[in-house]
DNA sequence: TTAATTTAGTTTCATATGTAACTTATTGCA
DNA sequence: TGCAATAAGTTACATATGAAACTAAATTAA
C-alpha cells in the first residue's frame, strides 16, 4: 500500500465533523421550540439584519441555493413570519421582510443563538480566538479562488 | 430591535459556509470519476486506514451515524469494493476491509484529497496552520450542553 | 435452561435537498 | 417594434437522509 490518508487528521473532514456538530447543536436550539428549519432560520436571520432584500439577494448572502431559499420563503410566507411584495421596479423581483410576527420570532432566537455561540468561545483565549477569525477568514477567502468550474458558487 | 446578529461574522456559519463549500469541492474530485459518494467515500477511507472494522467501529470512526454506514457499506460491497465476513466471535457484528477493486480507487483517490488539502493549506503560514490546528482541536474538544426546554435528561 | 434485555445491523417511511425544467418578466439588439 | 437571450423564482422529479421500527444474535437474570 503506497499511501495511506489519516481522516482524523484530514482538514476537510475535521471541519465538516465540528461544523456538523455545531450546526446540529444550534438546530436544536430553534427547530422544535420555533418549529424553524435551519433554512428558515438562515432566512429570516439575514432579513433581521437587512430588510427588504430579493429572495436571489437572500441566496447570495447566506450561502444557500436559490431553490433552497425559495422553498423557505414559501413555508415562512405560510406561517405569517415574513412579507413579501414585488419589487416596483422589476416585477419579476420580490422585497422580502419580517412581519411582525417574525420580528417576534427573530428577536427569541436571536439571544439563544448569540449565547451559544459565546459559551463556544469563551473557552479559547483572546489569542485564540483572534487567530480563529484569521484563519477562517483566509481560508474562506482561499476557497472562493479555488473554486471548480461548473462548481455552483453561492 | 433590540438586538441583531450579524451572520457574516457568526462563528457557527461561517464554519458551516467554508466546510460545505470544501467539502462540495473534495467529493466533486471523486463523485463522478469513481462513481463514490461522500458516505461511501469516508467508510473506504477509514477502511484503508485500518482493515477489519464492524460497521459500528465504522460509524464511531467517522461520526457517521449507523445507517448511512449501512447504507454505504451496502453499496460499496455491490460495486465489489468491500469484503465482508462474519466475527467469528458474535455473528451480529461484520468484519469490514477493502477488496483488491476497493484498494484500486483507494490508492486512487487519496493523492487527490491529499494533494486538494495540500492547496488549501499552502496559503496559510506555518504559523497559521498550527494555530489552525490548535485551534480546531481545542472547539472539537469543547461539548456545549444545549438545555431544551421541555425535555428531561435521560 | 429460558425468558427478558440489550446490541449490531437493516428496512421502512417521511422529509429534505439538488438538478433540471419550467414560467414569467426584463433586456439586448436587429 | 419584435424576437432571441437572459434573469428571478417556482415546480417536478429523483435521490439523500434521519428517526423509528424491525430482525437476529448475544447477554443477563431468574
Amino acid at each position: 500500500m503506497d499511501k495511506t490518508l489519516i481522516l482524523q487528521d484530514f482538514l476537510p473532514y475535521r471541519l465538516s465533523v465540528l461544523s456538523n456538530r455545531i450546526s446540529r447543536s444550534i438546530a436544536q436550539l430553534y427547530e422544535k421550540q420555533f418549529r424553524l428549519t435551519m433554512p428558515e432560520w438562515r432566512v429570516m436571520a439575514i432579513l433581521g439584519e437587512k430588510s427588504g432584500l430579493s429572495a436571489g439577494q437572500v441566496a447570495d448572502r447566506t450561502a444557500m441555493d436559490k431553490v433552497a431559499v425559495s422553498r423557505a420563503v414559501a413555508s415562512l410566507m405560510a406561517a405569517g413570519r415574513l412579507d413579501r411584495k414585488t419589487a416596483s421596479d422589476d416585477r419579476r423581483r420580490s422585497v422580502l421582510s419580517l412581519s411582525k410576527k417574525g420580528k417576534d420570532v427573530y428577536a427569541k432566537v436571536v439571544p439563544l443563538a448569540c449565547d451559544y455561540e459565546a459559551r463556544l468561545i469563551e473557552r479559547l483565549s483572546p489569542l485564540d480566538r483572534r487567530n480563529l477569525d484569521v484563519v477562517l477568514s483566509k481560508l474562506t477567502e482561499i476557497q472562493i479562488k479555488t473554486a471548480v468550474p461548473g462548481e455552483t458558487t453561492r
